[in-house]
DNA sequence: TTGGGAGTTGTTCAA
DNA sequence: GTTGAACAACTCCCA
């Protein structure tokens, strides 16, 4: 679905007052946000002011979603601080926001009737991820149907997939599949754009909302329609109305690595790009500590992105301005590594699920069908599944990386590298689908476009195909981190052990297992795979898979020459038939 | 068409 | 502690 056939004007040209509706999805923000600007300004296009406009912002708890359909309770609750700041930020203008639950496409025809709403807007989904695309069409149709005026504007990436669309010549083929011919592509879409991203823009002020309107009206109604009264946020929602399991005693032992909601996305952009140009501007994501205890080594900025708390542009222009303020003497980073880099991976990642996605509709969660990705003969052992998803593989630093997603719904990239690796060709053989599900549950920053790309990659594949470059669970962090402080902190029961041992636990003497309180096989498990052996194992495994793409590729060349030379030969057979 | 170069983030061992 | 080569060799892009 292109944005330009996301929008249906209504045939209705003299209607007063206007009642404008926004419907927050993504983008859970005041700031730079095109589609709720828009949404205000039907407002202000009147002739004159009328005093019966209305302006009103919802968001559904729609279970199904992207953002609900699989979350942890972590994740929940991140999702449900973003919701409250908005509220609380709306209500500061003058307005507020009216969450209801269900599917939108039985909520809003009876939102729009019941508040007579004239014009909707909302951020485009253009990832295609299919149950936005199926929604957004259905919501289409009705807005048509009550025609009434309905217009999704991309406002999540810093340029919309159409803009790089049209650039390819809208042929898929031509999409550059590495990181070094998007960053060529997108030089283009700079150049055509006068050598910039377009700025933010302005963040609404109270001015530009309805004075006269009345927002406590709904507050007593005995039987309001599915708009919950009892704001503010959090409350409870029964497993029933979003179809999850999620109690706020699930929280309790958990310490999510940052808060929802825009104002604390603003906080933390000016704490960490904000305060320290330097930095930023010699920032190489690859050089970034995956040890680190106490904060993230880098701007911890990923949750807010990806519901939408800030927007990729008011980061980019944050990284600018840092950038410029730097001392002249900073030696420089550029992308890939650099934080400007790090936008343009999201931006990379967006347009190639687009793209997947088009070729075949949902293909680009899965192996099957996916433009990008390899077949590759995963086993299913549910239990070494288990054991991965739950932090006992045996071998410590992949656990403890496991314990921190699942308490902070956090870990470093390059944790995320070695975990996924080991799941995969590293060590399990177990298909990066169900990493990709797990990781989608757990992670605040989950996001459907990266995630599924960054499995990918780990897994070899799709994008990255050295498979003989393999993390090892013990090696990798070890140079890192020699006395496994990281391990201390997130599998307590380790913590005494001697650093000779912190890595492989199971080769501590029994009596040094004793004497550091742990014993292996009983107290942390022994290690459920030899890395060593499988490792090897693996990479003749994915050799062979590659081998068995190569022919298939061949023989699809090959019948795709003949159709094409018998297609040529088509016209003159028929000229003899004549 | 083809060959060389590049690819955000491997490991191990020797010098 | 740091650097570089060997390991065995991937694909994609572009000239």
């Amino acid at each position: 679905m292109t944005t330009s056939t996301m929008s249906y004007t209504s045939t209705n040209k003299g209607a007063a007052p206007i009642v404008s509706m926004h419907w927050f999805r993504k983008g859970l923000r005041l700031s730079d946000n095109p589609a709720l600007s828009q949404s205000l300004d039907y407002l202000s296009s009147t002739s004159e002011k009328n005093n019966l406009n209305r302006f009103y912002a919802v968001y559904i708890l729609d279970g199904d979603t992207y953002q609900l359909r699989n979350t942890s309770p972590l994740r929940a609750q991140f999702l449900c601080d973003a919701l409250q700041d908005l509220d609380q930020n709306l209500q500061s203008l003058g307005s507020r926001l009216y969450v209801a639950t269900g599917n939108p496409t039985e909520v809003l025809p009876q939102l729009w009737s019941q508040w007579n709403v004239t014009h909707v807007t909302c951020e485009a989904d253009e990832t295609g991820e299919p149950y936005a695309t199926k929604r957004d069409s259905d919501v289409l149709q009705l807005a048509k149907h009550h025609d009434i005026n309905f217009h999704a504007i991309p406002t999540e990436t810093l340029f919309s997939m159409n803009t790089y669309m049209e650039l390819v010549g809208n042929n898929t083929q031509k999409v550059p599949g590495t990181m070094s011919a998007f960053q060529s592509l997108i030089g283009v879409a700079q150049r055509k754009n006068s050598n910039n991203i377009t700025l933010p823009v302005e963040t609404p002020i109270s001015t530009q909302f309805p004075k006269t309107q009345n927002h406590d009206e709904y507050k007593n109604e005995m039987n309001p329609p599915k708009v919950p009264t009892d704001l503010p946020w959090p409350r409870d929602i029964s497993k029933d109305e979003l179809n999850l399991i999620w109690n706020k005693s699930d929280c309790k032992n958990l310490t999510p690595l940052v808060k929802g909601g825009e104002t604390a996305a603003f906080n933390q952009l000016t704490s960490t790009i904000g305060s320290n140009p330097a930095w930023v501007a010699s920032f190489q994501k690859p050089k970034t500590s995956c040890t680190s205890i106490e904060k993230p080594s880098t701007t911890g900025l990923s949750p807010y992105l990806s519901l939408g708390c800030v927007s990729p542009r008011t980061v980019w222009y944050a990284v600018s301005d840092a950038i410029g303020s730097a001392p002249a003497s900073t030696p420089k980073s550029k992308p890939p590594v650099s934080l400007h880099g790090q936008l343009l991976w999201r931006e990379f990642n967006n347009l190639i699920a687009h793209t997947a996605n088009r070729e075949c509709p949902g293909s680009w969660e899965q192996m099957e069908n996916n433009k990008y990705c390899r077949e590759v003969p995963w086993s299913n052992d549910p239990e070494l599944l288990q054991a991965w998803k739950e932090g006992r593989t045996g071998y410590p630093w992949i656990d403890a990386c496991m314990v921190q997603l699942k308490t902070q719904g956090w870990i470093h990239h390059l944790g995320r590298h070695a975990v996924a690796c080991f799941l995969t060709r590293g060590d399990l053989w177990q298909s990066w689908e169900e990493g990709a599900a797990h990781f989608e549950s757990q992670l605040l920053d989950a996001d459907y476009a990266l995630n599924s790309f960054n499995w990918l990659w780990l897994s070899c594949s799709g994008f990255f195909y050295q498979y003989f470059r393999c993390y090892g669970p013990v090696s990798f962090q070890k140079k890192n981190d020699k006395s496994g402080q990281y391990i201390r902190k997130w599998l307590p029961q380790l913590k005494k052990l001697p650093d000779k041992y912190i890595y492989e636990p199971w080769k501590a003497p029994i009596a040094v297992q004793k004497a550091s309180g742990v014993i292996i096989g009983k107290d942390y498990p022994k290690p459920i795979v030899d890395h060593a052996y499988v490792s090897k194992e693996n990479m003749g495994k994915m050799s062979l898979a590659y081998d068995i793409h190569k022919e298939k590729l061949n023989a699809e060349k090959k019948s795709k020459k003949k159709k094409m030379i018998s297609s040529k030969a088509a016209p003159s057979r028929k000229r003899v038939k004549k």
